[in-house]
DNA sequence: CTGTTAGCGCCTTCAG
DNA sequence: CTGAAGGCGCTAACAG
């Protein structure tokens, strides 16, 4: 059964139907897609539903677009740049559904940084979400069909303007006012090692600095922490540094939830622990974050909001209205490092 | 140059290369797909690329896969019973790769259970990857033209064979040995809490079961591990099941890194720490195992190796040749906690 | 209300 | 070696 390979006969088509119903080909059109303005009998409608039934007819997802002159696929464009996280797991599925419900279809495709084999050779998206998109890129795309182009970098798109003057200001201001919260000044920043995350770690950290300044507190002390490789030394060398600051460093607001449990790790190479020795706060969230010994006190991001303002963007630049103003998606999640 | 031929709001057809370069449209289908068996002189090559990029026109992918009967989309149909891992994020990264050096284009398309709004009417790929599917969905699939369905869970399906006879035999089978090179003889399973997990776990279970009888061992001792939720409780009472036995349970595979984890957080509510009171292996491997007290042995699954059978298993479907028998894919990685 | 007729953009014989 | 013509499966005007 599974792994076979093709079977001989052709794939029933809507003539095929119209034949077997012993209508034309618009008729069937009609019923299948419940053209409304057409008014067909009954017993006309169900013959034609049984007919396609019987012939197990599938409608050719080419054919309509074709012919419609517009697909109703989305293409979420995976950066390299963002290893795969359970939360990015969840928004895509969040996606996915929420898609769905506005009659889109959203499918992903890691881009490999190598432009060789595109994509959009294969498949016509109404609509693209990207991470980091070259310009040329987007006006290409533009240029050949894309209807709404969503890149998460482009300074000018009013979702990407969500994204760092929402979002991530939000991770960012209640990290720090939850450090501040519990007697904290001087706060720390400890970033991906990851190459990949330098841009997203840079856009954090001007994040940090604001909500720093808003709260007269002086800029938060940036150091990198290896969240890849096997050495916790380096990570006790982030500590030390932190530490070893006058006036010290007691709290520390760390990238993601690997940035934190490496912030965890050089600690323990120490001797010391979270939150007595120093306060650790995260972002985003996983069960490895809660199994983490102390489990991690997070800005949480809600995913499902997240993707529900995401497809009224795309749904509003589709229809040529404006993108919506977007929600506010962060949280704390309380636990014990901090 | 030939006068902005091109109607503006419209993309760029074919023809509308053919008319800028002053050809024919198959002139331009034969230079853009590089037919062979048409000898072009290189002055009109020249000048069809040159229109081309000039337009900026890109072939219509839903016209040449209409056309050519058969498209180059690989569907990879994501489960909602497995939570992304960043495992399964490198694994979907490589086959992306892989697969277009097939000059195939993999996309993933994480599918909700809710029948509703089916990829398939948006999207007609020639091969199907996919964890979990009823057999009328395959058949449907074929009948639609769909030339090569893989289903994971498909007894008949040699993909799937390999799955559980090699990688998920490879797992259990590096674990057990790994535990008894350490002197353990009474095992124990920690099994995910997590419900859209047991059916994997339930594979797993068997996998052990006979790697433990292949070395003359009792069956290991399931028990389920909270993977999700806040307390530590549950994980702490399993700790202390397997510790209460007579012979006591020793050395414990986790089902993946966060069963692992837990394994550790349980252990840590009695004041016990791995290996010297309890042993535990975990499969799979995250940055959160390398950052776990100790640091987590793990088996670990090569991703890269994975992606390259999966891709040999469909071209090899597409040609009807027979799918080649897999790799072994399974490693220790040694850390602390054995 | 139903059937006929044109395309959608591309590929692929087949003549010239 | 190039151009003309037919068809892939479907939708959407337009007749009947």
């Amino acid at each position: 059964m599974a792994g076979g390979t093709a079977r001989s006969g052709r794939r029933a088509t809507s003539a095929d139907v119209a034949r077997e119903a012993g209508v034309s080909r618009s008729t069937v059109s009609f019923v299948l897609n419940g053209t409304k303005g057409q008014t067909i009998p009954e017993p006309t409608r169900q013959r034609v539903l049984e007919a396609a039934a019987r012939l197990r007819y599938a409608p050719s997802a080419e054919a309509r677009t074709l012919s419609r002159g517009r697909s109703d696929v989305v293409l979420l464009y995976q950066p390299p740049q963002l290893p795969m996280t359970a939360d990015m797991g969840a928004l895509v599925e969040f996606l996915a559904a929420e898609f769905a419900e506005a009659g889109l279809t959203a499918v992903t495709h890691p881009w490999s940084r190598k432009p060789d084999g595109d994509v959009l050779t294969a498949i016509t998206p109404v609509a693209v979400i990207a991470w980091d998109l070259p310009d040329d890129a987007v006006t290409a795309m533009r240029h050949n069909g894309v209807r709404a182009v969503i890149s998460l970098t482009a300074e000018s798109d009013p979702v990407a303007q969500w994204i760092w003057g929402t979002r991530e200001n939000g991770i960012a201001r209640l990290q720090v006012e939850r450090l501040l919260s519990a007697g904290h000044r001087r706060l720390g920043y400890a970033r991906p090692h990851d190459a990949r995350l330098a841009e997203a770690s840079e856009m954090r950290l001007k994040a940090l600095r604001q909500a720093c300044a808003a709260h007269g507190l002086p800029a938060p002390v940036a150091v990198s922490i290896p969240g890849d490789g096997e050495g916790a030394r380096p990570a006790a060398d982030a500590v030390a540094a932190w530490r070893e600051l006058v006036p010290a460093v007691t709290g520390v607001c760390a990238h993601d939830d690997v940035a934190a449990l490496s912030v965890l790790a050089g600690l323990r190479e120490h001797g010391l622990a979270a939150p007595a020795d120093l306060a650790v706060i995260g972002a985003g969230d996983s069960p490895a974050a809660r199994l983490a010994v102390p489990p991690l006190t997070m800005v949480a991001v809600d995913m499902l909001v997240t993707a529900r303002h995401l497809v009224a963007a795309v749904t509003s630049l589709l229809d040529g209205r404006p993108v919506p103003a977007g929600p506010e998606v962060t949280q704390v999640i309380e636990r014990h490092s901090v």
